[in-house]
DNA sequence: ACCTGAACACCGTTCAAGT
DNA sequence: ACCTGAACACCGTTCAAGT
C-alpha cells in the first residue's frame, strides 16, 4: 500500500548489476522501460513540477527515451492518468479497525484527504472524471462499508459517500483564492475587484480569512460539519429523508 | 441579472438596420466584435460542446472572424475564461430577503447550485483557480453576511463559506462514476475494476446507487448534511472550534 | 516485442503588415 | 483602433520502419 507497491515486476533481477554498475546511482544506465517505472515517473513529475508540465515529451525526455516509446505501456495519455491517480490512492490507509465507525469512517477521510494533499497537483485532475481503479474501489467499499454498519440504507450511504468524496477531492481544487492581476499595471491586486468596502462590509470583515491559502484547520472544520450533520440524520432518520426546500 | 446583461452596448443602434437586413437573422450580417458578444459566444459554445471545444480558433471561427481579432478584447483564453464565469455567476439570485438566515442561506446556495448545474461544462473549469470576478465577490458578500447574522465569528463564517463552496462547486466535477474501457475489446465495462462480489459486499449491495449519474436530489441532501452541521456548530460553539482528531 | 524518427493535425500566441 | 495572414513553439498521436 505504499509507493513502490507498483515499482517492482516479482523475481526480476537488477539488469544493471551484470554491467558492474552501481545500482545506487540508477541515473546513469536506466531501468528499462516498463508500466510502474512510466507511472511513478510520471507522478514524480507532476509533483514537482504541476499538471502542465505532465506531457507524452517531457516524460519520455525524462526517462531519457523516446516519445513513442511509452505507447507501448500505456495506452494514451488518460490512461497514464488513471494509474497515476491510482498510484496515489494506494498511499491511504484503509486498514484501520479499531474504534466505532465514525471514529474508523473519519479516520479512512483524514487518511484519505492527506494523500490527495500530498500529491495535490495531481488531485486536480478529479474535475474531469473518475475512473476508478482498485485502490478506489477499496478506498469507496471500506466507506460504504462503515456507512451501512452505521444504519445507512444503501441508497442513502451511496449519498453520503459522494458527499465525502466530493468534499475531500473538491477541497483539493477549489477555494484557493488567485489575487487578480491589475489588467493596465500587472500587478498583483487585492483578491476581489476594486469595489468600495461599504459595498461589501461583510467581505471586508472577514477578509484576512478569506484571502491566501487555506488555513491548516480547515479540511477538519468542514468535515466535523458533515459528520455532525451526518449524525443528526442518524439520530431522525423519517425527517432527513426529504430536503425541507 | 441574466445572461444578457453584458450583451448590449447602451444606446448603439443595430448595425445591419440600414442594410435592410431582418435584424432577427444576424447570423447573416454579424454585430461588431466586443467583449460581450465573445464571451457570450464563448459560453454557448461551452454549453453546446463542452469545455474541450473552447478554442480560440473555434471561437473565432463561430463568430466568423480570424482567430487574432479575439486578442483585441481579450489579454488570453485565461481572462477569456473568467469573463465566462463571472458572466455564468450573475445567473445567481442574490436578492432573496425573506425569512430567517438558514432559509436565505439555503436559497442562495441552491440559486448558485442551479446557475452551476445550467452551464456544469463550465463549472468544471474551478478546479484550476478561481479568479473573483464581480458576480463572485457578490455571492460571497450575501453568503458570508448571512452566517455572521447567524453569530459566527469572521473566521469561523470564512471556514463555512469554503465548506459550502467546495461542495456546490465540487459537485458539478467530481463524483461522475465513468464507466471503465476493457482494455482488450474496447467495451465500456463496469465502473469498478473486476473483483469479486464477496470482497466488495457493500459496493455490491450499494452498485445501483453508486453507479451512473448523480440522482436527482442528491446536491440537496448533502445541503441538508452540511446545514444541519453548521446549526449543530451554532448551537454548540464551545466544543466545535476544535476538530476532535 | 519493443523502440525510433518523421509526419499529421492540432493548440495558444507573437509579430509585422494592412485599413 | 481594429483586423489579418504567416509563423513560432508547442501538443497528442499515427505510421512506417528499424532491431
Amino acid at each position: 500500500m505504499t509507493l513502490n507497491d507498483q515499482s517492482r515486476a516479482p523475481g526480476r533481477s537488477d539488469p544493471t548489476a551484470w554491467v558492474g554498475i552501481d545500482p545506487s546511482k540508477d541515473q546513469t544506465r536506466p531501468p528499462p522501460l516498463s508500466r510502474p517505472r512510466i507511472v511513478r515517473a510520471a507522478l514524480g513529475l507532476v509533483d514537482e513540477k504541476g499538471l502542465a508540465a505532465l506531457t507524452m515529451r517531457a516524460l519520455a525526455t525524462e526517462l531519457e527515451v523516446s516519445p513513442m516509446a511509452l505507447y507501448n505501456h500505456v495506452r494514451d495519455k488518460d490512461e497514464l492518468v488513471d494509474l497515476m491517480v491510482d498510484l496515489m490512492l494506494g498511499e491511504v490507509d484503509t486498514s484501520v479497525t479499531e474504534g466505532d465507525w465514525l471514529t474508523q469512517l473519519r479516520a479512512l477521510v483524514c487518511s484519505y484527504h492527506e494523500a490527495l494533499a500530498a500529491h495535490h497537483e495531481l488531485a486536480k485532475v478529479y474535475s474531469v472524471r473518475v475512473r476508478i481503479g482498485p485502490h478506489g474501489l477499496l478506498i469507496m467499499e471500506r466507506t460504504v462499508a462503515l456507512l451501512l454498519a452505521a444504519g445507512l440504507s444503501p441508497a442513502e450511504a451511496s449519498d453520503v459517500f459522494f458527499v465525502l468524496f466530493i468534499y475531500t477531492a473538491g477541497f483539493q481544487q477549489i477555494g484557493h483564492v488567485v489575487p487578480r492581476r491589475d489588467s493596465a499595471t500587472q500587478e498583483k491586486t487585492s483578491y476581489f475587484p476594486p469595489l468600495p468596502p461599504q459595498q461589501i462590509p461583510a467581505v471586508t470583515a472577514a477578509s484576512p480569512h478569506l484571502n491566501g491559502p487555506h488555513r491548516p484547520g480547515r479540511f477538519d472544520y468542514g468535515l466535523e460539519l458533515l459528520l455532525a450533520g451526518l449524525q443528526v440524520k442518524i439520530a431522525a432518520p423519517e425527517e432527513a429523508a426529504a430536503a425541507p426546500q
